[in-house]
DNA sequence: TATTTTTACTATTTCGGTTTCGTAAAAAAC
DNA sequence: GTTTTTTACGAAACCGAAATAGTAAAAATA
């Protein structure tokens, strides 16, 4: 079924060795302007292209990397693929690209097919079970046979590998801070990423502004899930016990959900409570009214997390140097929170 | 930089010929007890894995599809891709994931680096540029290489292979005439996809609707843009002028964005103006209110295209037998739009 | 005991290329 | 005219595996 036209086949046409005829289609100058001018025109007209398998086999390199989603519906990893994409493109790369859907078992299947000479490096995003379980043998078999991976947004230590980490702790101080300051009293909390570690983190820079304005943490308004599931009626529970001037959410789901809460409760955003969510997609942009929220620069960590990884693969940075890059963040204001004339 | 172990070293290591350990881990007949345990045993002790492109480069056979996305933001392409994943995984097939970013040029580049024995098929969805160009010759060679294709979403009749579509005309009828139904009189439409094949069908189907209840189509509230870049005051400029009750949207992001600019005039939903949008995502899901729309059967989508490549690249299905698999749709009724007790 | 059949392996080719080494013939240098 | 160098090409090894064909030695059969 294949019509592709080998090398061999050339070099049988044109009567002439096979070496003569990849010489000749490499412009070596070992071969006369004549036979070149012959071979190239040749393959030209029969639409040669080298096959990929046979020269990737002899140079133990694909050009392709292999990259790990937790989930592609994310919005957040969909840009994070889009920004390593890019990067990728520019430099030559393909993307074998596998969905783990949070799934342990599809993480260490995924990674031992692929490292078997298919991809020349890793970019992954842990799976959530994966982090519960704390077992990352299959991330350490790999960079122990010196194959390069780079962790983004969740990370563990016991990976020791280049690490594109969000500031998580710093973001959610300053998205706290910042409805403090518009004079939110009663700032609940809301997280949907109960164990992960950057869902604690993010409830840690939380704490760590109510401390700061000397506000005691209040439980009965923190929010604390392991998915969107009852999110809803937690929230209509959480409103009809206590008295709320302001959500933080620590994803965006949370952030919409809430909005359209406080919508069907006719409780006036931003004027009764204010929100602010966290990862800037178009949630927030399209939510009525549209979010304030910490934008993530997804994208950017996609093309940091790809450009260490070609480099590493090109080995133009030794495997040994290891080194964990923070993505700033930047809070986007928009009209779910009161309108300061302070500096963020 | 290579740890890998390969059968030769074996070999050596082991001093028995490089096919005896082939043979060997092969379990074949040819081969003693004795000598299989032992070359298995330090075989796996040494954990070794066969070379993939090897392995390829022998059976002519990736076990790879090259999956063309048009862009990966658009929750619909995510889905279709996950419906894609699912099945290769199951089939055990890898994804070589490209976002051509609706450019021509980028797609054209990405399938003649793909189709030198990377892959063993495609799944595609046609970007935006090549469809207003016109030109279809990169898909043309591939199939003439008997390289399997499979288009999705977007398709083109030059194009001679299966296909897997929405049934746009039908749908945007039905959810046209699901409006009428609930008494809505002056039905505005808004498009954002004119140039394109899908959006013209939709729009169709609409004008289809229209007829069938002898209603003249009023071409002040029927919005056709190439972009959301100006819909807003497109919106807005169309309810100052005219009398409008009802909405329909040839896509999601204009649904969450008509709602957005309802909301902000304070005209009640749906009391006032009911919408309905096209492909339920989580836009439609989480606004306010949630959005009734045509739900396109996405990750459905993947899977037919999926199977249906696959079937070709094991040969289940001779090459020259083309379909086109028609995915229904269904209208997912929410708070948009009036309540009613008639059949959909 | 001589012959045939098994057993258990090895040698070699192949996939589609690149690359190193070798070598006739032509050109240049002596 | 002889030697050296250059030109232009071919043979063969290699990448990592599988598969076919070939082959000693052992076992079974005549």
């Amino acid at each position: 079924m294949n019509k592709r036209i080998t090398i061999k086949q050339i070099a049988t046409a044109l009567h002439v060795s096979i070496s003569t005829v990849s010489k000749a289609l490499n412009d070596s100058y070992e071969i006369s302007d004549e036979t070149k001018r012959k071979i190239q025109e040749y393959a030209k007209e029969h639409k040669y292209k080298p096959n990929t398998l046979a020269l990737s086999l002899q140079n133990k390199k694909t050009k392709t990397i292999g990259i790990l989603l937790p989930n592609i519906l994310t919005y957040y990893f969909a840009r994070v693929l889009r920004g390593i994409e890019k990067v990728a493109t520019e430099k030559g790369y393909n993307l074998i690209t596998c969905i783990t859907n949070e799934s342990y078992k599809k993480e260490v299947h995924t990674m031992e097919m692929l490292s078997n000479g298919t991809i020349d490096g890793f970019i992954a995003c842990i799976s959530e079970e994966t982090l519960r379980l704390g077992n990352f043998d299959h991330f350490k078999a790999i960079l122990e046979e010196d194959t390069p991976i780079v962790l983004y947004d969740r990370v563990h230590k016991d990976i020791h590998c280049d690490k594109v980490v969000t500031d998580n702790i710093k973001s959610a101080y300053k998205a706290t801070r910042f409805l403090m300051r518009s004079e939110c009293k009663n700032i609940a909390l809301i997280s949907t990423s109960e164990g992960l570690d950057i869902g604690k983190f993010r409830v840690e820079g939380y704490l760590k502004a109510l401390r700061k304005y000397d506000v005691t943490p209040n439980e009965n308004i923190i929010i604390r899930l392991e998915s969107e599931d009852n999110l809803k009626e937690a929230i209509h529970k959480m409103l009809d016990e206590n008295e709320v001037d302001g959500i933080f959410t620590i994803d965006e789901i949370s952030g919409a959900i809430a909005t359209q809460v406080l919508n069907k409760r006719n409780i006036k955003i931003p004027e009764e409570v204010s929100i602010v969510g966290f990862t800037n997609g178009i949630l927030s942009r399209y939510s009525t009214p549209p979010l304030t929220s910490v934008n993530r620069f997804a994208h950017t960590t996609g093309e940091v997390a790809a450009n260490r990884l070609i480099d590493k693969i090109e080995e133009k940075i030794p495997f040994e140097d290891i080194v964990t890059e923070i993505i700033k963040t930047k809070l986007v204001e928009r009209e779910s929170t009161k309108k300061m004339f302070i500096e963020f």
